[in-house]
RNA sequence: GGACGUGUAGCUUAGUCUGGCUGGAGCACCCGGCUGAUAACCGGGAGGUCGCAAGUUCAAAUCUUGUCAUGUCCA
């Protein structure tokens, strides 16, 4: 029933996309997946979720490319790979884009238009590009699950993170703190570092150096600040406790100038590092003390603004402390500590046991209390009130203009205030070892992304700040009592429903607002108050973290899913996931099931343009990959992927180089299924008949040859795969296919197919074909997988995805050709000499159709079994093996003109002309024996050089091969008449049959010939040979006249005529 | 500012871990050949300060340090 149809000319479009509607009517991806079933050994891939909201583009391909191609590797090798699609639909990201849709520029203008209508556009707006997701997935031959994927915004998601959070909580690693961010107060939002990198401007702003009076000394320690919004907020300064620091006293007033507000009195004492003082100080001083920062540290100073912020029995507020970040390198060396109001001061606030206590509201304003004349003013506007108040008390040394690089909102351009906001953590601190062990488990591909870039992380691992201020997004399922303080975290909607009080509705999903509504009695028995939830949501990244469990909505459902592929197999996403997935799924599982999430992971490097430059809309230089799809279709930008280079490395696009991958690979392997269908259809070859098959043994050393080199490209692809080395194996199959197959075997056996009559040969070169090509196929189809899936149904009538992989596993049988060292050496020699034969035409200037009589091999293993092949290669009429290279040698001896000038001056051209008609043999023998003499002249072994040439008519080349030691090849150049005329006939052949070509006839269309050959005679048998290749049914040689319009050429000086009719 | 990558011919790259013969290939280019063999193939040519600099060594593309460019993440 296989005997394959012609495959006719190749159209990678058409052949794709008809193969993307095989695949979805005959569900092959779901019978790959079926036809596993019986082993039942799970390999898990969790696919790392894509937001929607975007256009997939080309790195997307990318990604998908190395996920695709793991996991129909790993389901050929047995396994059962279910492949569970994921959309990431939480998140900043998808509210700023709702957000520029709307025009809703802050937080007050969402509440205004409505929470519940805003989410509902975020759900919205999260599925804009799905289609094209979708499109761009099919299209590209990613298999897996888009019909049933899990989706972050689904109460059943949403349910299962809000149990691990509980999880988390009742084991105490979540806790309330504050996490310093940069704030815009127009807007009420938050931004993460990385939005703020887009809004950074150059501002100059005024900045001070601030007088603190210490409380048991007369002297005040000198800090500088270039927000003098934030000293109000003043609880501490910081020192570096190696830095050596001085105490100076005023002796006169300065000398130039003063600029700005801001005095000090001769006689007033001041502290600050000593690198600074030239820096930093105006006025005439002298240096009365000097010591190093730790011995500053405890002593009190006056606070700036008394009543702005309550002490609540702290005993280090307005102390000096010690800090390992305070450097020289500006300011004074004292750093001006606002426990609210910088990530630093906010850590060494914690750890000193600061106040922690905001001057400034969320509106941007400073808190009633925190002075009278500042009380309510936006911060920004009170610079100048607070230096003068400053001024006024003698809390001022001076005031300057600081230019620098300050960030400010993209929406409302105001500066943003770095704010400490109310935020949940999870204690990730104390599960540090833990994480780093669990990292350390993980098979990382490459290592160093594991051991560096995650291990550097994990190294300074911080708590993990998981609520947002935000709308869209999973709600942190955390009740509080505004009566009692008491909280409570929810793990299920039972739970929650069990709790909540009388009043409260049903939320209608597991979002905000409808969640804000539900409100819990107190669990806390002696408290009747009702709780209310913490109007936060959760980091995006939590949820992706959870994607593990909550995919299959664990606990709650499916558990023996779950943990039948948990941990899963492998994971792999971009190198830049290093700190938002990798870390999100290790450390959920670390800190919900002590456990790794993933086992493998495979980080890839990022694709750029072909200069090495990122790809960006504003550059003009980003790739849609739709352009290659409908040009040179998937499987040709797979391959290219694939194969340009390691994966994690960085990948320079160049649309050039998937063009060329089409037109080596695909091209080449697609003449190769023609060459090989076009002539088993002819032949109604049928592989599965018995007659048909030819043991391999009882096939040609060519057929036994090529078999033994796809079983070891076969292995060597597989080992590539082990070591992640994808590139590396598709390099290597691709050589063999265009080099090996196509350029050799396929070259060599043309004649044997051609070959009209049955024979055994011709069915060993088709059952070899057949075998070959299949190999090929089942192991480039999980990088390529359309040509690969095409050829092997022409071949098998069965799609290559629900075949093994040749190599086998412990699931599958191993089914390659036996492998034979030796005959490959033999047929690398052989193919080296047929190289050297053309290079020895090229420099003997013996063109390539006229043959020689006599080719000589010398040295070298036994190739004789390819001496059929190889005469044909090195067109040579005999081919002799032969040990005795001296038969084809002789020595020459040159002289060395510049000892013999030195020696024989005007007698030289007389010494030249006898050494050139002397007998070198025997000259050199004289020589040899002190007895040469030449025009009079001794002559030693210093005045010639010896070399040893060709003999007449024999040129040669001499092969070093590692494998076969030196091996010379030496060609007859000798020619007769009929070497000639055989070789004529060569010429004449090609030239008829590139005019057949040219005429665009039938290859087995016959042809009416005239030849007419001015200055040779062609043999009657050479004659007859061309009327048999050229198929020339009426062949006339004539004599003669010409007609005009005749085809002309001449070569090595005969002059050939000849008329074509068809 | 810190961490981790990358840098080899006009382009894409092998070689770097483990130092060792003339740094190897493909594309493009030039010359020649071959072909009922395709956008193919073969021979030859031109094209390299192996990012730059210093160090270690008998010997450095390879190891060390610094530096520049580029990318990612963090600050």
């Amino acid at each position: 029933m296989v005997v394959p149809n012609s495959p006719g000319e190749l159209d990678p479009v058409a052949l794709e996309t008809s193969l993307m509607k095989t695949w979805s009517s005959e569900k092959t991806f779901e019978k790959s997946i079926e036809n596993r079933k019986l082993d039942n050994s799970p390999f898990t891939f969790l696919e790392g979720p894509p937001t929607a909201n975007g256009k997939p583009g080309i790195h997307h391909v990318l990604s998908r490319l190395y996920k695709d191609m793991v996991c129909r590797w790993k389901a050929m090798e047995g396994h059962v790979v279910e492949r569970k699609g994921g959309w990431d639909t939480h998140g900043l990201p998808v509210e700023i884009e709702v957000q520029k849709k709307l025009n809703l520029m802050s937080n007050e203008a969402i509440e205004e238009y409505g929470m519940e209508k805003f989410n509902q556009k975020c759900k919205e707006s999260v599925w804009e590009y799905e289609e094209s997701w979708r499109e761009m997935t099919e299209r590209m031959a990613f298999w897996v699950d888009m019909d049933n994927p899990y989706v972050t915004l689904h109460d059943e998601y949403i349910e299962s993170a809000w149990w691990s959070l509980k999880q988390m909580h009742d084991k105490g690693l979540l806790f309330r703190g504050h996490k310093v961010l940069p704030y815009c107060p127009q807007t009420g939002t938050s931004y993460s570092t990385h939005e703020v990198s887009q809004g950074y401007k150059e501002v100059s702003e005024p900045a001070v150096f601030v007088k603190f009076k210490l409380v048991d000394e007369d002297a005040s320690v000198l800090a500088w600040t270039t927000t003098p919004w934030t000293l109000p907020g003043n609880v501490g300064l910081a020192v570096g406790p190696n830095v050596t620091y001085c105490r100076v006293r005023v002796i006169s007033e300065p000398s130039n100038s003063w600029e700005g507000r801001g005095k000090t009195m001769v006689g007033e004492e001041l502290i600050l590092a000593k690198d600074l003082l030239g820096v930093v100080l105006r006025h005439h001083m002298e240096i009365i003390d000097e010591f190093i920062g730790s011995d500053l540290v405890g002593k009190s100073y006056h606070p700036l603004f008394a009543d702005a912020i309550e002490r609540r029995g702290s005993k280090t507020a307005w102390t000096i402390v010690p800090a390992d970040f305070v450097t020289t390198t500006d300011g004074t060396g004292v750093v001006h500590t606002a426990v609210m109001y910088g990530e630093d001061d906010y850590n060494l606030g914690m750890e000193m046991g600061f106040p922690a206590q905001h001057t400034v509201g969320m509106d941007g304003k400073f808190i009633k209390g925190t002075h009278n004349l500042l009380d309510g003013r936006y911060v920004k506007d009170c610079d100048s009130i607070i230096i003068d108040l400053l001024h006024s008390e003698n809390k001022l040394y001076r005031e300057h203009i600081y230019t620098h690089d300050y960030p400010h909102c993209w929406r409302t351009d105001h500066p943003l205030l770095y704010y400490a906001m109310d935020s949940w953590f999870v204690r990730m601190t104390s599960v540090k070892k833990e994480i780093i062990e669990y990292n350390s488990q993980v098979e990382w591909a490459p290592e160093w992304t594991g051991s560096g870039r995650v291990g550097e992380w994990l190294r300074n691992l911080k708590d993990w700040a998981i609520s947002r201020e935000r709308y869209w997004g999973t709600p942190i399922p955390v009740w509080i009592c505004p009566k009692c303080g008491h909280e409570h975290c929810i793990g299920s909607v039972e739970e929650m429903n069990l709790l909540k009080t009388d009043n409260s509705p049903s939320p209608k999903e597991l979002h905000r607002p409808y969640v804000d509504d539900v409100k819990l009695n107190c669990t806390n028995n002696d408290c009747n108050g009702e709780m209310i939830r913490e109007p936060y949501v959760m980091d995006c990244w939590f949820d992706s973290g959870c994607a593990s469990f909550a995919q299959w909505h664990y606990p709650f459902e499916n558990t023996e899913k779950f943990s039948g592929s948990f941990p899963v197999d492998y994971i792999c996403e971009a190198v830049d996931q290093t700190r938002g997935w990798f870390y999100s799924l290790l450390a959920v599982s670390t800190t919900v099931f002590d456990s790794i999430s993933y086992k493998r992971c495979l980080s890839l490097g990022h694709i750029l343009d072909n200069e090495g430059k990122k790809m960006s809309k504003s550059r003009g230089n980003v790739v849609n990959p739709w352009d290659h799809f409908n040009k040179e279709g998937a499987d040709a930008i797979r391959w290219y992927m694939a194969t340009q280079s390691a994966p994690w490395n960085p990948m320079n696009f160049d649309p050039n180089g998937v063009r060329e991958t089409y037109g080596k690979m695909f091209l080449t392997l697609w003449n190769v299924h023609r060459f090989h269908s076009d002539y088993a259809a002819l032949d109604g070859f049928d592989p599965n008949q018995q007659k048909s098959q030819i043991s391999v043994d009882l096939r040609s050393p060519l057929d036994r040859w090529i078999l033994s080199r796809i079983s070891h490209v076969a292995d060597s692809f597989h080992d590539n795969f082990n070591t992640w080395e994808f590139h590396k194996a598709g390099r290597e199959l691709e050589n063999f296919v265009v080099n090996d197959l196509s350029n050799w075997y396929v070259r060599r056996s043309r004649r044997r197919l051609w070959d009209e009559v049955d024979s055994n040969d011709k069915r060993a070169c088709q059952n070899t074909l057949h075998e070959v090509l299949l190999i090929v196929c089942r192991l480039m189809s999980p990088i390529s997988p359309f040509m690969a899936d095409k050829i092997h149904r022409d071949l098998t009538g069965i799609s290559v995805h629900l075949a093994d992989w040749p190599v086998g596993s412990k699931l599958v049988d191993r089914n390659l050709p036996p492998q034979d060292y030796n005959l490959e050496q033999q047929m690398k020699l052989v193919r080296d000499l047929a190289e050297s034969g053309r290079r020895i035409r090229v420099e003997s200037e013996r063109r390539q159709r006229l043959p020689c009589r006599n080719g000589w091999i010398i040295g070298g293993p036994d190739i004789s079994d390819f001496f059929d092949i190889l005469s044909e290669e090195l067109n040579v009429e005999n081919l002799i093996r032969e040990s005795d290279l001296d038969k084809f040698q002789k020595i020459v001896l040159m002289p060395n003109r510049k000892v013999l000038g030195s020696k024989c001056r005007s007698d030289l051209p007389l010494v030249l002309s006898q050494l050139n008609d002397a007998d070198p043999e025997s000259l050199l023998l004289e020589i040899e024996a002190g007895i040469a003499a030449l025009g009079g002249y001794d002559i030693t072994i210093d005045d010639i050089e010896i070399k040893r040439v060709e003999k007449e008519n024999f040129s040669a080349s001499t092969l070093f091969g590692e494998e076969y030691g030196d091996v010379t090849l030496v060609l007859d150049m000798g020619t007769d008449s009929d070497l000639l005329s055989k070789g004529l006939a060569r010429d004449i052949i090609r030239r008829i049959q590139s005019k057949r070509k040219e005429l665009n006839l039938d290859v087995e269309a016959m042809i009416n010939l005239s030849v007419w050959i001015k200055g040779l005679v062609l043999n009657d048998l050479d004659w007859e040979h061309v009327q048999n290749e050229t198929r020339a049914g009426h062949a006339s040689l004539n004599e003669g006249e010409i007609p005009a319009g005749t085809d002309k050429f001449s070569v090595d000086n005969v002059n050939i005529f000849f008329n074509t009719t068809s």
